[in-house]
DNA sequence: CGATGTTGCCAC
DNA sequence: AAACGTGGCAACATCG
């Protein structure tokens, strides 16, 4: 357990049960060497406040490390759980170990210990003891700590992703949007939005128009007797005008411009690489979000500018269905695990004779998953139920325990935030209590996604740490070029929910793509060891990430 | 002029 | 297929 203390930093040897050891102070100065050292030695379990503190600048020194426990991020999940409600810790008061992490740039460089206002936080040996403690005594102990696990190896996982970067071509990134927007302008529009614009002016009898204002925008369509209601594009395809088609494809190439055009690359890929910043557990239900960038956002249209090195791969796999599958699994409901026997759940939804054909086997899972009750997801609903019994009823307690104001939990334990229930009020008027309804239902749709959504997560982060064991064993024997960790071995250098991108030696390639499978298969081991679900995934080898699926 | 709210669209 | 879950982000509009 590592504690800094202004310029020294003080290392102490604790047991299972956070019990000291031994303690000794390191000089900062030191510290590297002497991590350097325990590291290659013993693979200790570190264990320190907080992974976006420590570990882009050890990162930056070469110290790649095998295991580290993240407090703050643990004790985020532990201090909601309801299956560690009654510890010590989920009483304590609010502090420090409760704010936001401290922000850190991939790679803010090599200094790690000048950074001038260290939150002030109670003892971190005393936190780990009421954290071990609080697991210690739970009844769900065993998921628990899997849940802890895997969140700290996909805080170690996001700082390596950043470290490395996703390989970016600015060239081949320009390539693409002076086909699709004409040559990057000095000033202005490129050519080819300047000329849509010009169509558009004329279309509409609007010689000043300016299609990036909605409000104008919308001004002129009606005036020109369009029945639009917004500028929303599946609005607008719904009528029918000469002007919509390129209405339609200068919002396209505009969208692009603004969000991954020329200054996006600019601002983000530098020295070939694009480092986005993961926010490990950002989103409620455990999913990663992403700080600046817009990783998790990377649009189809630009994916051709992801190109492995020279003599490297990209090794693309995606998880296929993975929250039909893990509904599946959760429910132990055999029709449904069944059904994934097919490559594509959907399709073997179609031939247990449920449903018509893959799209209504489709919008009738995710209407399932997420609470649609209209179009075609509502009316195959009730087919679903008959076919999948035991599936529909778990999303259904979940709805309808949120619509009651009670908390959900996904598999390994990660509990919802408190909501409110649509609690009975006389006093209220109808029009009141029909909001108080409505605003129940929405929770409830909520907390149905949230338990799918959230164990979907953790099937994700438990393949992801597998996955990344699995690499750096792979790329044993391969010579490390300090202070750079990966530059000889297959890496993860992207992940989206439920999406991994490996950079890889071609060589290896093919075993990359074992591995993942082989990691897939740990994940469902872990999580759901009796469980007869397949986690199919689709695995390409590409030189570019477009070419992927 | 910056802060805040709204719109619209990208990803899963 | 309609507008039902989780997000980030850029641009425009408005406010103080």
């Amino acid at each position: 357990m590592l504690d800094r203390r202004g310029d020294r930093v003080v290392a102490v040897t604790v047991d299972d049960d956070a019990v000291e050891l031994h303690r000794i102070d390191v000089a900062a100065a030191d510290l590297i060497e002497w991590m350097r050292g325990h590291e290659s030695r013993e693979h200790p379990r570190w264990v320190w406040s907080d992974t976006t503190e420590w570990y882009p600048a050890l990162l930056g020194r070469g110290i790649r490390v095998e295991r580290a426990v993240d407090l703050r991020l643990c004790r985020r999940i532990l201090r909601s759980a309801e299956a560690a409600a009654g510890s010590r810790l989920a009483a304590a008061r609010r502090d420090a170990w409760d704010r936001a992490p401290i922000a850190s740039a991939p790679d803010s460089g090599t200094t790690l210990f000048d950074l001038s206002a260290p939150a002030e936080r109670s003892d971190p040996l005393d936190e780990l003891r009421l954290q071990t403690e609080a697991v210690a005594q739970s009844a769900q102990r065993g998921v628990l700590a899997l849940l802890l696990a895997a969140e700290s190896v996909g805080a170690l996982t996001a700082a390596e992703m950043s470290h490395a970067g996703l390989p970016w071509s600015a060239s081949r990134h320009d390539e693409i949007l002076t086909d699709l927007l004409g040559a990057r302008p000095v000033a202005g529009r490129p050519r080819r939005m300047e000329e849509l614009v010009v169509r558009l002016r004329e279309l509409l009898e609007a010689p000043d128009l300016d299609p990036d204002s909605p409000e104008r925008l919308l001004r002129a369509l009606q005036n020109a007797g369009l029945p639009a209601r917004s500028t929303r594009s599946w609005e607008l395809k719904e009528i029918e005008h000469p002007v919509i088609a390129p209405l339609l494809e200068y919002k396209k190439m505009a969208r692009v411009l603004t969000a991954n055009g020329w200054n996006w690359v600019d601002t983000w890929v530098h020295e070939g690489r694009f480092r986005p910043v993961y926010v490990v557990g950002g989103v409620v239900t455990g999913r990663w979000a992403s700080d600046g960038g817009g990783a998790l956002q990377l649009p189809h249209q630009v994916r051709g500018a992801v190109v492995a090195d020279p003599g490297w791969k990209l090794v693309v796999a995606d998880a296929a269905q993975l929250e039909p599958r893990v509904l599946a699994a959760m429910s132990g409901d055999a029709a449904m695990a069944r059904a994934g026997r097919a490559h594509d759940l959907y399709e073997g939804i179609v031939a247990s004779g449920a449903v018509a054909d893959r799209s209504e086997a489709k919008y009738g899972m995710l209407g399932a998953i997420y609470g649609g009750t209209t179009g075609v997801s509502g009316r195959v609903l009730p087919r679903m139920r008959r076919a999948f019994p035991a599936a529909m009823a778990l999303v259904e307690d979940a709805a309808r325990a949120g619509e009651r104001g009670e908390r959900v939990r996904t598999w390994l334990g990660r509990t919802s935030p408190a909501g409110r229930g649509e609690g009975y009020d006389e006093t209220l008027t109808d029009e009141a209590r029909a909001r108080a309804r409505t605003d129940a239902r929405s929770w409830g749709r909520f907390t149905r996604n949230f338990v799918v959504q959230g164990t979907a997560a953790e099937w994700a982060m438990c393949w992801m740490g597998a996955l990344r064991r699995r690499l750096w064993q792979l790329g044993e024997g391969a010579p490390s070029i300090a202070p750079e960790p990966f530059a000889r071995r297959p890496h993860l250098a992207f992940f989206l929910h439920d999406e991994v991108v490996v950079h890889a030696p071609a060589e290896l390639a093919d075993r990359v793509a074992e591995e993942i499978r082989s990691a897939a298969a740990d994940a469902g081991r872990m999580l759901f060891p009796a469980a007869p679900v397949e986690w199919a995934l689709t695995v390409a080898i590409v030189d570019s990430y477009d070419r992927a699926k």
